[in-house]
DNA sequence: TCTGGGGTCCTAGGACCC
DNA sequence: TCTGGGGTCCTAGGACCC
């Protein structure tokens, strides 16, 4: 007996939370946006069937979005990292090993469950989770995870199926897999799908029976055993404990375009901060920094852009040490005279931060250090994110991220909270 | 006017060593 | 007289994901 793997994914994630925030945007078209108010990142059933793509830029199609009493809001993460985590806990219940793999997606292994009827097990998980914290799912069966993608993508776009498809058990399995696009399987992206295509291997069951050495030569060993999972070869097992960070990024695109070398340190100096209480909410400190800019590359104003990377004596994951650290390294690659758009703050080589190597002429008080940073975000976590800052990050900011259609703080702010009327 | 952010994995090529 | 080869580590870049 094979195993089995059941993927289930939230339905249009983003959107439907605010939906369950706020119920005057059901049956309405709604769009969640990115940062900067900049892209389409979600998008409801009835914004799908308007047309709007997901990734277009707001301002495109703005008139489009006015003409159709669309209901537009800035990304509230903090709001969909909560839904999440209920939506996770869920399924624990019903099935305990689990993969989260994404904020809105979790594989399921359900080799323990063989006896039972998959496809009404999938049914009642889906009215459970709907039930429980009012986001809609999908849920694809099949022996794999890249069949699974696929099984969940039907059961997305074929309302008999009421949300769940077993692969599986499909009778047709040939004919479905003709059916699917190439660049719908999952890990095929744009450059490997027009590549395909240039090879006459345009559906998924064409890359099911591509030849293996071809697929090998182009697409490298990720391409086979993506090939491999679709005829039913698990090659990519399921990741209960997640390894470790590999790295921790903050970087944003700014609300206007920085011209000038004090706000472009504010703004290091701020990401820089950011960075670093990810560090420490994961116990991790880093030794690599690796700090760049850039200017718009959709504009005709002249260009430029640059990374440094380097490695600090110490492993640290103090602020005050992180700022500087960066804030050195930008000063080293901004030029005069540029409009920029975007700059970032990367960590890398994390260890974990309870086994970090000193080294014999480290002068800074690391048990001082240590005190500072668990007040400071002992702080900032009662009293909301930037309470206490660093004065390098600046006061004005304003060339701040924009977020003007933010949704509220539903469930990480008392004044937030939504309050409900019962009759 | 206006085009996101944060990740992972793999590969090729250079530096270096023996 | 006539320029080795293999292993390891690191980095940059490319591909993909949500």
């Amino acid at each position: 007996m094979s195993s089995l793997i059941a993927l289930l994914d939230c339905n249009n994630f983003y959107a439907s939370c605010e939906r369950v925030m706020d119920p005057k945007l059901h049956g309405k078209p709604v769009v969640v946006l990115s940062n900067n108010d900049g892209c389409v990142v979600a998008r409801s059933n009835e914004a799908k069937a308007l047309g709007i793509g997901m990734g277009v830029p707001e301002f495109q199609i703005r008139s489009l979005l006015r003409a159709h009493d669309v209901q537009v809001l800035s990304s509230n993460y903090a709001l969909y990292g909560d839904m999440s985590q209920r939506v996770m806990e869920t399924l624990e219940q019903f099935c305990p090993d689990l993969e989260v793999y994404s904020i809105d997606e979790a594989f399921l292994s359900l080799s323990g469950f063989t006896s039972r009827n998959l496809s009404e097990y999938a049914h009642r998980i889906r009215a459970t989770v709907k039930r429980w914290t009012g986001i809609p799912v999908s849920v694809g069966i099949a022996e794999t995870k890249t069949l699974a993608k696929i099984a969940n993508r039907v059961a997305k776009r074929t309302p008999d199926t009421d949300g769940v498809f077993d692969l599986f058990t499909c009778s047709d399995r040939e004919a479905l897999l003709n059916r699917i696009p190439v660049n719908d399987v999952w890990g095929i992206g744009p450059n490997y799908a027009r590549f395909l295509q240039q090879h006459g291997i345009l559906t998924a069951l064409q890359l099911r029976h591509a030849n293996d050495q071809f697929i090998r030569k182009h697409m490298g060993v990720v391409g086979l055993r993506l090939v491999m999972e679709l005829r039913g070869v698990s090659c990519l097992a399921l990741d209960q404990c997640p390894a470790p960070k590999q790295g921790i990024t903050c970087s944003r695109a700014f609300g206007k375009p920085v011209t000038t070398l004090t706000e472009m340190e504010e703004a290091v100096s701020s990401y820089a901060a950011r960075a670093a209480e990810k560090l420490r909410a994961e116990k991790l400190a880093v030794t690599t920094v690796t700090v760049f800019l850039k200017t718009n590359e959709f504009k005709d104003t002249p260009q430029y852009s640059n990374t440094l990377t380097f490695t600090l004596p110490v492993a640290t994951d103090t602020t005050t040490e992180l700022i500087r650290a960066a804030l050195r390294g930008i000063q080293r690659i901004y030029r005069e005279g540029y409009l920029y758009k975007k700059a970032g703050v990367m960590f890398t080589g994390l260890v974990s931060a309870n086994q970090i190597q000193g080294d014999l002429f480290d002068s800074q008080d690391r048990a001082r250090s240590k005190r500072l940073m668990v007040a400071l975000d002992a702080i900032n976590d009662r009293f909301g994110a930037d309470t206490l800052r660093y004065a390098s990050s600046g006061l004005v900011k304003s060339w701040r991220t924009r977020f003007h259609r933010r949704s509220p703080a539903y469930t990480t702010d008392w004044k937030d909270l939504p309050i409900v009327f019962t009759s």
